[in-house]
DNA sequence: TTTTCTTAAAACGTATACAAATTAGACAAA
DNA sequence: TTTGTCTAATTTGTATACGTTTTAAGAAAA
């Protein structure tokens, strides 16, 4: 109820303009300019502004002639590479939380978000709920960052995320997890869950980066996945040339 | 001679902010507002604003209320999380460039600079120019950047750079090369770079990506090295409380 | 057709005005 | 002292005006 235009303009332009990149309404390649912003959400040309450059800044626009914007195109490369960054940085959260910086009450937090994983995924029969685990994994890989008590690593984190084909729940949300072949990434990655919070509470450093690292390249998989299928690929740019 | 205030005004309060804050001119915990960066740099409100935004992107500051920025802290240890991060980042460029992303004009780039570094390092007798070897180490670690191919990858590394003490120079500048245990990391890195090319070369990924990970952590014995010296550490928060 | 040149339209960089929100300091009460 | 409250001054969010630069469309030349 409050959520519709309540916040900021330029709050409205910066998540707008994300939004419009993000589920595709401006395809790569578009030119973004101030008065096209304007013209999306009613702000004025301050905001516009701002948005135009946090969202330069983000990495989802690139420039284009002296200082105009266009839309960037991502490649499948690109896509499994942001996975991979996103995976180094977890897995350095993962080794620093086992080194010590995890407190016991974060790993009874993760241990927790595990359980109620764990009635989620293992639903054999009935259908697995999508919104429920989607927000579960999004929680667990908070409180992964959360127990290394890393800034840095926080931020390097928030940085490429700001990427949305790089976030841990990215394609889950395109496949429905009803599929075995899903089905099968979604215990693995389940278990990958549980091994990671072990290794955190017995100090296994090495071991806790490992599996997160691997932990984040479920991705990949999903993501292989949806093109063995044919299906449309979020994000991704269809080669398309700029004007 | 036109590199005085040649370029806009957007650019001068960007820089010239990101400048005072890390020559430590504005000390952690300083409040940062608008009418400030106006009053250093003789720019209107717009250019003011772009630069707070920007510079709180990128790190250097953090908000303080609702809406207002103070100058943030670092901590030693996050010293060493960033120049780990950046190890991580560097290790993947060099395990992209060595499964085949490097160009052989690129790998002769490096293998060059490696030569020309040489030069710089072996100075046994004469002292180390300590200027040439700044630019030339730069000029490596772009060069790797560059032979990864990755856009993905240099985008982290741009932004994690922005934090003045994650560059490979950053700790460099502030030591004498000519001490014996400087020079025996110099040599130690020069001995790395070196391996790194060769790595690239003939395609052993794996390898590369651990050298370049090493290879990058040599900035931490830079920086253990200054503290055993109890010298000022660039920077470095003094502990210093916000107001 | 393709290319180059010209020029009008569009967009940008910057400054600034106005209202709303926030901050900081003074003063009073515990 | 500490805590709380109020007010005035500061600072921010937003809109918009002005001059300059950039872009792109159309005309002329190859």
């Amino acid at each position: 109820m409050e959520n519709e235009s309540a916040k900021s303009q330029t709050l409205k332009a910066i998540l707008g303009l994300r939004g419009l990149i993000v589920d595709g309404e401006l395809i790569p390649g578009t030119r973004v300019s101030e008065p096209l912003i304007i013209k999306y959400f009613g702000v004025s040309r301050t905001p516009a502004r701002m948005a135009l450059m946090q969202t330069f800044e983000e990495g989802l626009l690139e420039r284009h002639g002296k200082s105009s914007y266009v839309v960037r195109a991502f490649s499948e490369e690109d896509m499994f590479q942001a996975i991979e960054v996103r995976g180094s940085l977890e897995g350095m959260a993962a080794r620093l939380a086992a080194e010590g910086k995890a407190t016991p009450a974060i790993i009874a937090e993760m241990q927790k978000c595990v359980v109620e994983l764990d009635d989620v995924v293992s639903g054999v029969t009935q259908a697995t709920d999508q919104d429920a685990y989607v927000k579960l994994n999004d929680q667990f890989h908070n409180l992964l960052l959360e127990a290394s008590g890393s800034q840095i690593v926080e931020r390097g984190l928030k940085h490429i995320k700001t990427l949305p084909f790089a976030s841990p729940n990215a394609f889950v949300k395109s496949l429905s997890l009803n599929m075995p072949a899903v089905k099968r990434i979604l215990i693995m990655a389940q278990e990958q869950h549980r091994m990671i919070v072990e290794a955190i509470r017995y100090g296994k450093g090495t071991r806790a980066q490992a599996l997160a690292l691997e932990h984040s390249l479920c991705a990949t998989r999903y993501l292989q996945l949806l093109r063995s299928m044919e299906s449309e690929i979020p994000f991704m740019s269809k080669n398309q040339k700029v004007n």
